[in-house]
DNA sequence: TCGATCAGTTCCCTGAGGGAACTGACTTTA
DNA sequence: TAAAGTCAGTTCCCTCAGGGAACTGATCGA
């Protein structure tokens, strides 16, 4: 398919989608999150042919989202864990979560609830502005260009 | 390729990536929010192929993430904006940037700057706990069975 | 009348993903 | 100790989605 990189793009939301962007990787990081960890398992969970599983298993593990950990040496077995990068990278999946549930959830209400350990209370995770502790919305943003955007990249967005 | 649909898998990040999983839908979905919303505009910021555009943008339609507005009537022309789902979804979009400034930004800093208009800041978007107000990190939430999960999806996560 | 702009549409080609069978190291059961 | 099972991949072929580039058609400005 020849997919075009986003890594070089000068934005951090391409460079997220260099690194989860084909549509399997949120999943797989899904399950990793809610304790499916081993590769038959994640296999039969998500139904995904065992050849792109192990690719992406491999792209994930070499760009620090999970890593592959031995917990049994004979036999040599192995899981993947979360790194503290895909710790955070799971942010991105909860707000998937938190959309789907409120747009595409049925009558029926949500399929998984996610409960916030320290309090106890199954409650969606908002987004919050870390200087006012407003609530935000994505048409109350501004853009402005930031320190990393080169020179040449300037022109563009 | 034949790509497996997610959209009948009972979990809300599995349906958001049924609406934007494929890799172009969430940069259409970022030129949109800050204000590239033309056809023209949109493919040659992200270079994206013309056809793969005129797909992505009349699906996001039809689900209902983006409108086509008429805003000259002679010459007949389009753009393309955000509707209330769409300003939803871009939360997902907002923590994905808040992920590549934290962890994919060279040393030189973020390329782009979100500033929250209603307190005129620059400052990131933090995932809160609606409940107790606390951050969340993935790492601190359970996963339990929702009411929208049937019995023949219980078996599985 | 000529060119430019906008918003697509059509064509062919490549290569990523699906499906299913195969491998190989090790363990358990009979 | 032979047979079957488990885990974690690897290899094969085939199909179809995405890329690239040219084309269309309506309208506008000079």
């Amino acid at each position: 398919m020849q997919r075009t990189q986003f890594g070089d793009l000068v934005c951090s939301i391409a460079r997220t989608l260099d690194l989860i962007g084909e549509p399997w990787s949120p999943l797989i990081l899904r399950d990793v999150m809610v304790g499916i960890r081993r590769f038959d398992q994640i296999q039969a969970d998500l139904g995904i042919s065992r050849k792109v599983l192990t690719e992406r298993l491999k792209w994930l593990v070499e760009r620090g989202v999970l890593a592959r950990r031995e917990y049994s040496a004979r036999p040599p077995r192995h899981e993947y864990v979360l790194t503290d990068q895909g710790v955070d990278l799971c942010d991105v999946l909860i707000a998937m979560a938190r959309f789907g549930d409120r747009w595409l959830a049925g009558p029926a209400g949500p399929p998984v609830l996610y409960r916030h350990r320290p309090c106890g209370h199954v409650a969606p995770a908002d987004l919050y502005c870390a200087h006012c502790d407003q609530p935000i919305r994505a048409d109350a943003i501004d853009v402005l260009p930031g320190p990393g955007m080169t020179a040449e990249a300037e022109t563009r967005t």
